[in-house]
DNA sequence: CTAGATGCAAAATGTTTGCACTAGA
DNA sequence: TCTAGTGCAAACATTTTGCATCTAG
């Protein structure tokens, strides 16, 4: 079985893209942190312990090129910087987000809840939809039940 | 009956916020552009029409305050500028957004069609939703009656 | 009268670009 | 080999901040 990395590195191949090992470093570090939503110096920063001679300029430049491969998604959750969160690989949507306006955290969903409502769009407005992005702001389950009311 | 500028001047108000010229200028210049997504430098040059010696920092700043006051909705569609959309006079949710792939337009829809959608999150993931934010990309019906093939 | 609001300019932030150099394919 | 890729620094664009002054309440 292949592995994930291979898959990105064949993709980018694929698309005549070198594989040099700033890139290779950069998707890895990527993949490591799947979970978080990092910001493009925040993967500068993490690249750097591996390949210390990178530039920040170079990140900026390859996260540009995974998200036209729609290998991340580039987001913005209103502070003034964009994070980028990889994609499910084969999904043609990007997954749902939920903040927790307590906490700051930010959860994935993963399942596509908007099927139905796609459809809707559609048929009422005549609009093709080939991808979207959800997020919903309010209080996670934690802050929920530790009461969690001190503002910010 | 009460005019809409009128309450939104009470809610500055009740906030023990000052009402301003510069303030009410740039109310004024939102609603008589609701249809657009204008950014703070956009909003800046129309109040300026109006108010020749506002600056571009109090623009911001009042911009702030009304997000705060949640008569505005600060987006951001990817490219680097933060836009300001009213809000529907006491709706509880922002509204969704159809941005077309082809041509850039960028269409509301006012309707809310995520109830279904809130509930299932809720029960699921237990988090409570306060608020969303959903754009949907895709083609527009005008492009694609043009059969607008005309990449970018 | 006085705290809050303003305008201006400077600073801070985040991102992009030009260019000479380097190295994958 | 030869073009795409890189690092660096400078350039850019947007937003924020400090401060002296002004003004709504």
């Amino acid at each position: 079985m292949e592995s994930r990395i291979e898959r990105i590195k064949k993709q980018l191949h694929g698309a005549s893209y070198k594989l040099t090992p700033q890139r290779e470093a950069t998707v890895l570090v990527l993949l490591e942190n799947e979970e978080d939503h990092l910001s493009a110096e925040d993967v500068f920063l993490l690249v750097k312990e591996k390949a210390p001679e990178i530039g920040l300029a170079t990140v900026y430049r390859t996260l540009e090129l995974l998200t036209e491969l729609k290998v991340v998604d580039k987001i913005n959750f209103g502070d003034g910087v964009s994070r980028y969160d990889l994609r499910q690989e084969g999904a043609s949507r990007f997954h749902h987000h939920l903040i927790c306006i307590e906490c700051g955290k930010v959860a994935e969903i993963q399942e596509d809840l908007l099927g139905d409502v796609e459809k809707i769009v559609e048929s009422r407005y005549g609009f093709s939809v080939k991808d979207h992005w959800l997020t919903f702001h309010g209080i996670c389950e934690n802050c929920k039940s530790a009461g969690n009311d001190s503002k910010k």
